[in-house]
RNA sequence: GCCCCCGUAGCUCAGCGGAUAGAGCAGGUGCCUUCUAAGCACUUGGUCGCAGGUUCGAGUCCUGCCGGGGGCACCA
């Protein structure tokens, strides 16, 4: 397209600088062409010519590109091009060869990304929550994979701080009988583990007092993190780094955190206590790093764990947290700044609105002291780990949520994460039975894209050739959701293909050209479908 | 008071400055003797919170206001 724009631009009847890129889109209308650009109208004013006019000389030069059947100028001076039957059919070639490959690129080849998300305190189970962040993060994990991303996906686990001393004594007070402390932990859950750690250490009550609390906590922190970790596995989401924020204290990493941003000249003592001047790098104020009590902060853990990050060779670290920490962002910036670091490359924060729950049309307050927690459990024991994926992926993370309790329990046919999966096992279907009546796509050689003409076809080829470009934007821009909505639609496209163009021979029927041209493309989108669902994290069945 | 996010159909949500604002669910009407009806076709439903501004063009960008959510610790 830039070629046609430069090649009048070098003839003299354009005289404008050659844009570095131009937009090329499907258009919404079909009426519009398969491909549609603006160039013109934006080549115009630096042209001083009218949009229309620099329309019809790029329009001469694109119409003698190969493939290119013809191109209509529209509007105030929109290019619809469109493509020849045969270069676009053979797509599906290009796909059905390239198979798990199709959709991958290498816009971020060679990039090594931290990816830290959940990261929720082992006080308690996984509540939704946190199950947005696991089925959005996973899946963005992969899709940086599929840009070709070096990905580390890690768990932060907070066991260094008070919240964990806390949950020993209340686990301690549960296994006695005695009434929890104050702001402590309370639920099922913290009797279960009561128990299951006496069961383990049949003489732990007899031990001293001291002892015991040691016990419940070392014990309970573990049992909570092995639990944790269970639930994510369970969720299809995996974690290459479960590191622990206790490390970061006994390998002197906190201290040493501290020295190197002392060098740096950012840190600062008053009032007895140590300070990292934050507000240099936009903070809103200094953040204490070590108190007058001589007791180090989570803020200089939070420093401490990424500078490790960046030594471990992370180029760009990804925090995907809640809105409750929205105010993190600015002393989190502030830390990689302090250090030496671009803030605004080296280190990335992605805040996500929370999830808000519906029962009888009533929002639903979640509080641990009730019990009426929701855990991930408990929306995949409702819907299974596909459906619950799905729901919590294909919305982006920027709005709050609402799920309603009611539909998620009863009905599960409106997910549209069916209608997706439906396409892929209806044309599962369609393969098994070409297999049992013994016809076969054909070679490559053998395929004919020219006759895949109808304008079903053409549909379901355009949405196919977008898969790529929609991979790299939702890698670019940290959001999965894209992924999701654009496989809606290509579903959409596929079913009615399917109700319009019969792909296998009926009855006595010879099977022709045509037949195995269409399994090309059914294939094609087969492909597509499973490779976008995979990086949902989502099964692609075979049978539904 | 200051900071961040949101406000689009009855509900849940898409819409990276482009053409007539979309999908699912909910409501209505049709379509299974041949590849899966978890589907398809048609249909009801909109002052894109309000008001200005920038632009050839604004749901999209800027400012203000209104409404909702979240945050502003020597807590973790």
């Amino acid at each position: 397209m830039l070629s046609s724009v430069r090649s009048a631009v070098e003839a003299g009847e354009l005289s404008v600088p050659v844009p570095g890129q131009a937009t090329v889109e499907r258009p919404k209308n079909r009426d519009h062409g398969d491909w549609a650009t603006n160039v013109a109208l934006q080549l115009a004013k630096p042209a001083g010519m009218p949009p229309r006019k620099v329309a019809e000389i790029i329009a001469a030069r694109l119409s003698e590109v190969p493939g290119v059947a013809s191109v209509d100028i529209a509007g105030p001076g929109f290019l619809n091009i469109t493509l020849d039957a045969a270069s676009q059919g053979a797509l599906a070639r290009t796909i059905v060869e390239a198979g798990r490959e199709y959709g991958k690129n290498d816009a971020f080849a060679g990039l090594k990304i931290n990816l830290e998300f959940v990261s929720a305190n082992p006080t308690g189970p996984i509540h939704i929550g946190g199950v947005r962040w696991a089925a959005v993060g996973d899946s963005l994990g992969r899709i940086l994979r599929a840009a070709g991303a070096d990905v580390t996906t890690e768990y932060y686990i907070n066991d260094a701080g008070v919240q964990i001393s806390k949950f020993g004594a209340s686990l301690l007070a549960q296994a006695h009988g005695r009434p929890v402390p104050e702001d402590g932990y309370v639920g099922e859950y913290v009797a279960d583990i009561a128990r299951q750690i006496v069961e383990a250490k049949p003489g732990v009550l007899d031990l001293p007092e001291d002892e015991q609390l040691e016990v419940f906590r070392a014990e309970g922190l573990a049992l909570m993190v092995a639990e944790i970790q269970r639930s994510m596995e369970e969720f299809g989401v995996h974690f290459d780094v479960w590191f622990s924020e206790k490390s970061l204290h006994d390998s002197g990493a906190v201290e040493k955190a501290m020295d190197r941003l002392r060098e740096q000249g950012h840190v600062f003592e008053q009032d007895g206590a140590t300070w990292l001047r934050t507000t240099d790098f936009g903070d809103d104020k200094d953040r204490v790093l070590v108190k007058a009590d001589g007791e180090t902060t989570y803020f200089a853990s939070d420093a401490a764990y990424y500078l490790n990050k960046r030594d471990r060779g992370n180029e760009v670290c990804v925090y995907m947290l809640g809105a409750d920490h929205h105010g993190y962002v600015g002393r989190l910036k502030a830390i990689a700044a302090c250090a030496g670091d671009d803030a605004d490359r080296n280190i990335e924060v992605l805040i996500g609105q929370f999830v808000k729950m519906l029962k009888d049309g009533q929002e639903v307050r979640m509080s641990k002291r009730a019990g009426n927690i929701i855990t991930i459990d408990d929306v995949v024991d409702w819907i299974g780990v596909d459906a619950a994926r799905y729901a919590l992926a294909r919305s982006n993370t920027d709005s709050t949520l609402t799920l309603d309790i009611d539909v998620l329990t009863s009905t599960s046919n409106d997910n549209p994460v069916y209608y997706v999966q439906y396409a892929h096992s209806r044309m599962s279907s369609v393969n098994r039975n070409a297999a049992e009546m013994g016809v076969d796509k054909g070679s490559a050689e053998d395929f004919k894209p020219e006759l895949l003409v109808h304008e079903r076809e053409g549909e379901l080829l355009g949405a196919l050739a977008e898969f790529p470009a929609v991979v790299a934007s939702a890698a670019e821009l940290r959001e999965p959701h894209r992924v999701a909505r654009y496989l809606e639609r290509l579903a959409g496209t596929y079913h009615r293909f399917y109700g319009d163009c019969r792909i296998l021979p009926r009855g006595d029927e010879e099977t022709n050209d045509l037949h195995r041209a269409r399994l090309w493309l059914a294939e094609a989108t087969r492909t597509v479908i499973a490779n976008g669902l995979d990086l949902l994290g989502v099964s692609a069945p075979e049978r539904m």
